[in-house]
DNA sequence: GGTTAAACGAGACGGTACGTCTAGTCTTCGG
DNA sequence: CCGAAGACTAGACGTACCGTCTCGTTTAACC
């Protein structure tokens, strides 16, 4: 609260033009160029920016994918619709990554944060606080509260359970051995809700 | 086979000490200190070998991590026991891959390689053929017999539910958002199988 | 002029001591280790100074030997003192390249110099400009005059000889075969002007 | 003559097809690609014959352009044919030197032998002794003699005149500055037994 | 005709320097 | 104080040759 409390910072505001062209260059770089093509001196020229003022305010190319992935795919991911069924409300908030994934650049840029990660736990960190964790609280909510009212069984493990809908969209994006389909996200949630047993009694009932 | 079939090779042969030592000398810089620590120039000091004689082999970092991949977990990693029962087996080959992960430097290798694969295809081809694919099918083998005999459900997408049985475990040597424990490989099966409905009919059955 | 008049430069600027420490590096290793040992990487080392810096100034290693041979012996060769007449003019020009070649390190860095330029035109051309002909133009000059007033015979090919007396110097350092002494200069003088013939007119007199 | 005189050597005797074509390697990769070109690798590439087999003969790449000097330029550079008068003769000599360098690979050959002589001192003293030595004793003999016999000058310095002949020619092959014209052989002859002085006795006469 | 000896071809190897690149830091000027 | 410009240190990159080596192959001269 205080930087907005107090008056005016004294020199030199910061300029949110810098901010907004940095994080622009990264994600305009990474798409066309792949990740060889996001340096940090790339980014500095493409933003018509100095490196000072990069490094000044990011203190690593991790960190500047981190923000570039708010600044590009934040507001296109915002809660998605909740139809009330426990099996829907899953399957949109999985759908929703899938999309993001393949259709915006969300996926080079996750796939580029992950990889950045491997060497830095600073990002790592980030990008389980700021990225994984808030998809994962939501779907964890809707288990828990699934378990609370005796939907599902009780001995679950919501963890593992949130894995299991969640990580194949992650491991599709990162080793690119399946397609993100638009079938993926209600499979995932029917296999997991429903198990592949034959002997099921519910027969389709609750989805 | 043809290698070796043929006359010997005119020229001086090749090294073997030196490839085995350059393997060791990634691996153990890897462990030791991190990906940051593993260069091709580090790699050839560690072994001491040339630098010439590294990039003769390897075209890139990611390959020879690879190969370290095979030389350091190759034996550990052989087909896991089976005991016959579809649950057993499957939780034995996720098993043996979080042990690998946990327990040997398959998990920074295979992490560092997932990593080095977003920058290059190549890496990411040889990763999915080599390492990711073999273990895919054992699973998915297993999986197919036990569609095919009526013990799962017909309509089951099994490259899905390899990646719910699989993914999970590469998410979290990845994120590192929750240990890679014992129980989660038997976890990871029975929700999978069993489905995380709680108005289930097979009590303990089949498991 | 330009580069002083207008207002400081935007930047850093260059540094003085950086380029100081490069070009007496440069000598100090030729002079102690022979050409072998003047590497651009060796230059860097004992300049204290990153290869980066000594390729942003000079692109080759011929180009700081250039700069070093007017660092080191630029002000050991100002114009040596005339007193007039044209022999003792000519010697002491001639004189001044002998010990400078023979008690400074301008002759160790001139003959290396004169090979790198084998291999490199722009080498060459720079050290014909900045070494080779301010000498030649001051003696061709003497002889012009010499010429003009009568003195010289008006057939007289100019151009040839000034290399009759200094290419004998060169030709001395770059093969060795007799040694750079003190009598040398007066002697080519001498000889050039008076001929070898010994039916002469001239019994002593104008030398 | 021991080589010839004893028995035939045992074992398999040496290529002279390799010695040639090495050679001939040599000079065509100088003469087409300057002398950045002339790499052991390249010669043994291009005349077909393993690296070995070069060093095995060769210690050095100089080596190799002397010998390649005295191949492709020996023949071209017998005695040059004596007229009777000195300066005639001293004009042959010097202008069998000047045609060589000008019209045949002797002259790159030579300049980049005296390059690599700057950092070989073997090197430098075969090139003297092969090269050098030979043409300037036909020379000296001829100076001497007319010393002896009163023409020249009894207090003649005959090495600095031989240098006063021939090193110019060197000196242009080396330094570019000027070209190597086919008056200039006639010229520096004739300003050296004459002098430059403008009162001299000997009208036109001896030359 | 078999043995021996040396030259030769092929090519892997340990080195060294190359020239380029990127990461970060530092120094100055201008807004 | 912020930002731009740009010189700086540090060090990995991948390449090119170097000169050495270890083989297998060839070509003679000898026995």
């Amino acid at each position: 609260m205080g930087e907005t409390g107090g008056p005016r910072a004294r020199g030199r505001p910061r300029s949110e033009r810098a901010r907004a062209a940095v994080l622009d260059a990264a994600t305009g770089l990474l798409v066309s160029g792949g990740v060889q093509a996001v340096t940090m001196e790339a980014i500095a020229a493409r933003a018509r920016v100095s490196k000072s003022t990069v490094y000044k305010w990011w203190p690593t190319r991790g960190h500047v994918m981190l923000d570039s992935l708010a600044h590009a795919a934040g507001h296109a991911l915002a809660a998605p619709a909740r139809d009330g069924s426990l099996a829907g409300d899953l399957a949109a908030e999985v759908g929703a990554l899938v999309r993001a994934f393949r259709d915006t650049a969300a996926g080079p840029l996750v796939a580029d944060i992950v990889a950045a990660a491997q060497a830095d736990p600073d990002v790592r960190a980030a990008l389980d606080e700021r990225w994984v964790r808030p998809r994962r609280a939501a779907c964890a909510r809707l288990l828990d509260d699934a378990v609370a009212r005796g939907a599902l069984r009780p001995d679950t493990d919501v963890p593992a359970a949130v894995d299991q809908l969640f990580a194949p969209v992650y491991h599709r994006l990162l080793f690119g051995h399946a397609a993100l389909a638009d079938g993926l996200a209600p499979t995932l949630v029917r296999q997991l809700l429903d198990g592949l047993g034959a002997g099921r009694c519910r027969p389709d009932g609750d989805r």
